[in-house]
RNA sequence: GCCCCGGUGGUGGAACUGGUAGACACGCAGGACUUAAAAUCCUGCGGCCCGAAAGGGCCGUGCGGGUUCAACUCCCGCCUGGGGCACCA
């Protein structure tokens, strides 16, 4: 059995008869199964990475031979952060860096044996590819959320509705906009129109506080951004007003909400979803503002409002004071005279304080009065109003009523300002911690006494909407997206900006905009991002392009629709394609996608569903997620002297008392764990002349610890070195046999022995010693067929389930058991050979032609298991007394259950138990057990 | 704090809708083959106890209760590891 032969061989099959080329065929069921896009790093893949392929791998064979046609595409991620920070620090352009690194990529996918259709490559760095993105720029662009139809329309349409009605009757997902008319709508300039267009594009620009990243120079999106660090680099985030290219996507979110429940997806990933966009149902309440003096305050004429949202608008009655975020667009007209310097102190201080300082510091209470005061809606007591730093601007409307008796938050608050806490739940008290929970009964709260909290809330809100006062309202967590990055490599937004500074969309003819060539992918001395140094680079000659790039998600929010139709000119794939293909069936990636990606690439295939360009709502139907393969750390004791402990050693009389570090080495020098001292000499120049204090046995050892897996723990191990040693097909085996696909589990390199036996003992149930076929057409026996349609009938399940380290043990014991019944019948072991194809495809297809074949075991047919040799015709019975399996009875399946029972209470065993008594029940599960209880 | 997912031998893990706990594999121990090694094969391996042995008993799936003839599996209450969300009104 040579690996490299083996190898070499199929590839050679492979290569020649074209196996994973794929095309519509309207003839064939279709399967997309879809790993998550790379990004192509520097780095190289270690034994954790391939993973998820190899599982997806697995299922596509699996459905190509049950007769699908199977779309399985791989390709590249390949704009993004790390080729430009290289590029930063040595020049060298980052697409050069990522070709480099996509070879790399590609040497190491290929050596695993992936039935990648790599005729269909992608890359989203591509000007072929990008200028898709950009093309799907500009439909945001110029589309509109219409509340109404529940779906995003042409901005024209709109357009056409303001010439006509002005911006009456529309019902848009939109920023605030005046009502104006038609007359209005043609009165205004091209640019009070165009600002007006941006505050209901799906694309637009504004405003808003981002977090910006003064290390990588860019501002990031919510999701990009963890403990106030950037999620690449770990470097500070800090929040800033800028005006940003952004994606209205809270448009969609209640969609993306619903749209989970139907999807086959972790229930944690569909949690992290539900989180994220952060649905409350609640109740807008206004609040009249008076001054001290209790006289109205009004502002050009109009009685000035406070609008507080709330989801327990139940608690009104409970309500002793109101508070508004630091941002609120009212704090200057509520502050009276008196408070204005203290106001401005207070916003000072709020706005030196970092994200990362007030997160850190989330009990501390600050706030300051305002020195204006809000009238009760029902009790027309008047409530003070303060500024406080823990009401979040762009959360509800940024302003609360404080209920410090069922609010934590507000009782913290109300307590350091000594405002009253009441409470509003019967028998709850409430003066030193609030009560917050939504369950009691309502009290000191006129109309809602007596009432349950869910009670309450509905009662509040439809008397707050028949009083005119507020009305009930659903808010969201989740932000429109940040669209906009201060980057070099990265998709050109195809904008460009007229004399006015008008933003206007490229038009679709002109696309790509291609990112033109910079000296230095740095900014510019004035802060603007690195594509300003491109000066010559304008629209029609003349007109400034957007500087800022889109995000890494951009391509990968529709990379999957491309695969289906890779290299049309005419449009992002062809409609029979997306017809043919659409959606993924199975998509297999990592979980700390959940939050981004896959919404982005929901919302994205929700967006062009509206549009009518893809048939289907939702991208992926299934999702899968592998999980990680952790490190298995080597560590050993130095004590402080510089001497190395064996571990055994370190806790003996004679050194447990001395204080010793635990240093990581390389996993390379161990062999379980037993450390090679001299290649550790050699590995680190400091132990070269130290002393090693061994165990009795002269051995030296380490211990163990599982954590990630990363260089500075030394604890990589690489697939290359796996594969050279024993074989794709058993490195494959090994990923998959180690545990269940969706559950983090350590790497050990011990256990790929047990896979590479079983290859072998494969191959000595076809091969002779002296590597001649030894295989006969002789009619397998009952048990033989026993053996493969048991095999046929898991493994068939295992893998539509991913059950896939089982579906392994299933072989194992398939062929230990035809080994020790000596088989070697074609009969038996070319069934047995197609199955095990998607796990082993280099064997298979070897041992496949050795039988004679002249295709390739790729293009084989699934077999089916057969019913009769799936039922037995006995069955050892487990016989419980009292539910205590005692002794073991084979009889025949179908005799009846009476005949069962005579036959226990008959049984020798079965009356030592009973000791003469009467049986009180003998329960009997046909095929299962039986149990008698006495 | 809230939500989600886990916890089974020395190790990775198996166990269908409640029905023989520990499949398969690693590891370890003993043995066969061999001049030797590699390779291969055989036997044993959850714990405690009785027995010379054959065999038998008790305990055992994070902990404590419960439902049931029967619980790794279902229910209640905890402990613990991982992940998500979090001054989100």
């Amino acid at each position: 059995m040579n690996i490299q032969q083996i190898e070499e061989f199929a590839r050679q099959i492979w290569d020649q008869q074209q196996v994973y080329r794929v095309d519509i065929d309207p003839d064939k069921p279709k399967c997309y199964v879809l790993d998550m896009f790379p990004y192509p790093s520097g780095a190289g893949l270690h034994v954790g990475h391939p993973l998820g392929y190899i599982a997806s791998d697995i299922y596509a064979r699996f459905k190509r031979l049950q007769g699908y046609n199977v779309l399985h595409p791989m390709g590249y991620d390949s704009f993004g952060l790390p080729a430009e920070q290289y590029a930063i620090q040595t020049g060298q352009h980052p697409a050069i860096t990522t070709e480099n690194n996509i070879a790399t990529f590609r040497r190491q996918l290929d050596q695993l044996g992936f039935s990648y259709d790599w005729s269909r490559e992608i890359r989203t760095s591509d000007p072929d590819f990008y200028r898709w993105t950009q093309w799907f720029f500009l439909l945001m662009f110029e589309s509109w959320y219409n509340r109404n139809t529940q779906r995003a329309e042409p901005i024209a349409e709109l357009i056409r509705h303001f010439e006509q009605e002005g911006n009456y009757n529309v019902n848009a997902w939109c920023d605030a906009v005046m009502p104006f008319t038609a007359e209005q709508w043609r009165s205004f300039s091209k640019k009070q129109k165009s600002d007006i267009l941006l505050r209901y594009r799906l694309a637009y620009l504004d405003e808003t506080w981002v977090n910006w990243c003064p290390a990588l120079g860019t501002v990031l999106a919510n999701d990009e951004v963890k403990d106030g660090r950037s999620e690449r680099g770990g470097f500070p985030v800090e929040r800033r007003r800028m005006k940003q290219w952004m994606l209205r996507m809270t448009a969609y979110a209640d969609r993306l909400l619903e749209g989970l429940e139907a999807l086959q997806w972790p229930e944690s990933i569909k949690e992290a979803q539900r989180n994220w966009i952060g649905r409350s149902y609640g109740c807008s309440v206004f609040f009249e503002l008076v001054t001290q003096q209790g006289q109205p305050l009004v502002h050009e004429g109009i009685p000035l409002k406070l609008e507080v949202f709330t989801t327990r608008p139940d608690t009104i009655f409970g309500a002793t004071f109101l508070a508004v975020a630091p941002e609120h667009e009212l704090v200057a007209q509520l502050t009276d005279d008196q408070y204005k310097s203290a106001v401005q102190d207070y916003l000072a201080q709020v706005a030196s304080r970092s994200e990362r300082d007030r997160i850190a510091d989330a009990l501390h209470v600050s706030g300051q009065f305002l020195g204006s005061f809000g009238k009760h809606p029902f009790t027309g007591q008047l409530l003070p109003v303060y500024v406080a730093d823990y009401i979040l601007a762009t959360y509800g409307t940024g302003a609360i009523m404080g209920v410090p008796g069922h609010d934590e938050r507000d009782h913290r608050f109300a307590s350091v300002f000594s405002l009253p806490i009441v409470s509003i739940i019967e028998g709850q008290n409430v003066a030193e911690d609030a009560y917050s929970l939504k369950e009691g009964v309502l009290t000191n709260s006129d109309f809602l006494n007596g009432l349950s909290v869910p009670e309450a809330i509905q009662a509040a809100i439809s008397e707050i909407e028949r009083r005119n006062l507020g009305q009930g309202r659903v808010h969201y967590r989740l932000r429109d997206a940040v669209f906009g990055r201060q980057r070099y490599w990265g998709e050109p937004i195809p904008i460009y900006y007229d004399e006015e500074g008008i933003p206007h969309g490229v038009p679709k003819e002109a696309l790509p905009v291609r990112l033109p060539e910079v000296d230095l992918y740095l900014p510019t001395s004035e802060g603007e991002p690195p594509l300003a140094r491109a000066q010559q680079w304008k629209y029609e000659g003349k007109y400034e392009y957007e500087k800022t790039t889109m995000p890494g998600w951009a391509g990968s929010s529709w990379y999957f629709l491309r695969f289906m139709d890779p290299h049309n000119n005419e449009a992002f794939a062809a409609p029979e394609a997306l017809r043919y293909w659409g959606p993924v069936d199975l998509y297999v990636g990592g979980d700390e996608h959940a939050t981004g990606h896959l919404i982005y690439f929901r919302f994205w295939t929700h967006f062009l569903y509206d549009l009518g360009l893809v048939p289907f709502q939702e991208p992926a139907l299934r999702l899968v997620n592998q999980g990680k393969i952790q490190g298995l750390s080597c560590l050993i004791y130095r004590l402080d002297d510089g001497r190395l402990v064996s571990a055994g050693q370190r806790n003996s009389d004679a050194y447990k008392d001395l204080h010793a570090t635990l240093l990581h080495i390389p996993v390379a020098l161990c062999e379980g764990d037993c450390v090679d001292i001299e290649q550790l000499r050699q590995w680190r120049s400091d132990f070269a002349e130290a002393e090693f204090i061994p165990e009795a046995d002269g051995s030296f050892r380490c211990v163990h610890q599982v954590e990630k897996m990363s260089k500075s723990k030394h604890n990589v191990v690489n697939p290359d070195d796996l594969v050279r040693k024993y074989g794709a097909d058993c490195f494959r085996l090994y990923e998959m046999f180690l545990g269940p696909l969706e559950q983090d589990k350590p790497w050990d390199t011990k256990g790929i022995d047990g896979c590479y036996r079983f290859l072998r003992r494969l191959w000595r149930l076809f091969m002779q010693e002296n590597g001649q076929l030894h295989i006969t057409d002789e009619e397998p026996v009952e048990a033989e067929w026993r053996i493969l349609h048991r095999l046929i009938h898991k493994v068939t399940r295992d893998i539509e389930q991913l059950s896939l380290n089982t579906a392994v043990s299933a072989f194992m014991i398939a062929v230990n058991e035809l080994t020790d019944l000596g088989c070697r019948k074609r009969a038996v072991l070319e069934p047995l050979l197609i199955c095990l194809s998607p796990f082993a495809p280099f064997t298979c297809e070897y041992l496949w032609h050795a039988l004679g074949h002249r295709s390739s075991v790729v293009m084989a047919s699934w077999p089916q298991s057969d019913q009769r040799y799936l039922q037995q015709l006995t069955f050892d019975y487990p016989v419980a007394i009292n539910g205590r399996t005692r002794l073991k009875l084979t009889l025949p399946l179908d005799l009846p259950e009476e005949r069962i029972e005579q036959e226990v209470l008959a049984t020798e065993g079965v009356r030592r138990y009973l000791e003469g008594r009467k049986p009180k029940k003998v329960i009997i599960v046909k095929g299962r057990m039986i149990n008698v209880v006495v």
